[in-house]
DNA sequence: ATGCCCTTCTGTGAAGGA
């Protein structure tokens, strides 16, 4: 492929909980000037439709859709490649369900889904039941993308810690609902459909974190944990090419508790090895 | 075992987060 003036380009896509959109605009918007992302999911707005700050974020090249409410959830997508064709703005399956959590388009030619799953905590208790009845319906609702010819992608805050890896103190985390086994489980079934998660895929046998608390200097100290996912479906993994937690705006003032996480695509599947002796 | 820290809201402490 050296000198191939047709190199694949290249589309980056992150996710990135920014805890309170309005709260934390100087740092998302720091933050794309700074990474320049594609396409960007966001969860946690904490702010209702009307408040979502279409313009400062327009202003840097980006369209936008969003679902708010007050106060908590939310969640949008950012495009600077193209139009944002929104396929839907709820997740199947409880029409009483009045959280603002996932949303979804298709997007220069990628399906690409948004969400914030719940906390879940306390556990056991109504909270836990609500995120094991969440992610059921995130299954159910998966297993009709992951097959699909066009690459798909999902992305964002799935409160949830898939292995020892992925915690800074895995023992201290057994009986929470970021941790506990029925969660773990849950994410497992997710991937078996044939999802690949991006970050892990890359870099296997890692610690990685995505999240660091604000209190006792969990980021100073690296006490942090995995959270934030990205998958991909099959067409969508055989382009993948990068997968990273972007650490910088963890260390800036009123930040986020959150990092980003992003990976970057070629246009089109990259070039899988021949066996030897393949003709 | 708990608090720690930070957000939001017509708030002035509470609730939710992870």
């Amino acid at each position: 492929m050296l000198g191939n003036p047709n190199r694949a380009r290249l589309v980056k896509i992150a996710t990135f909980n920014v805890n309170g959109v309005n709260g934390r605009l100087p740092v998302l918007l720091r933050w794309l000037e700074l990474a320049q992302p594609d396409i960007v999911c966001l969860q946690e707005l904490k702010a209702p439709d009307e408040r979502f700050p279409e313009r400062a974020i327009r202003d840097l090249g980006y369209e936008a859709i969003w679902h708010g409410q007050k106060s908590w959830n939310g969640v949008a997508i950012l495009s600077r490649v193209g139009e944002i064709h929104e396929t839907r703005r709820a997740l199947p399956g409880d029409l009483d369900d009045s959280h603002s959590r996932y949303i979804e388009a298709a997007v220069n030619g990628v399906l690409i889904a948004g969400l914030y799953l719940p906390n879940g905590n306390p556990r056991p208790g109504p909270k836990f039941d609500y995120k094991l009845r969440w992610f059921d319906r995130l299954h159910d609702h998966l297993s009709e993308l992951v097959g699909l010819d066009a690459p798909v992608v999902i992305a964002g805050d799935f409160n949830v810690m898939p292995t020892d890896l992925d915690v800074y103190a895995p023992g201290r985390w057994r009986d929470d609902a970021l941790f506990a086994p029925e969660v773990r489980a849950a994410y497992a079934r997710l991937l078996e459909q044939g999802w690949t998660d991006a970050l892990r895929a890359l870099h296997p046998g890692e610690p990685i974190y995505s999240f660091w608390k604000y209190w006792r200097d969990s980021f100073q100290r690296d006490a942090g944990l995995r959270i934030d996912h990205i998958l991909l479906n099959k067409p969508a993994a055989a382009r993948l090419v990068a997968a990273e937690v972007d650490r910088r705006p963890r260390a800036w003032q009123k930040t986020s508790d959150h990092a980003p996480v992003w990976i970057e695509l070629a246009d089109r599947p990259k070039r899988t090895r021949r066996p030897k002796g393949d003709a």
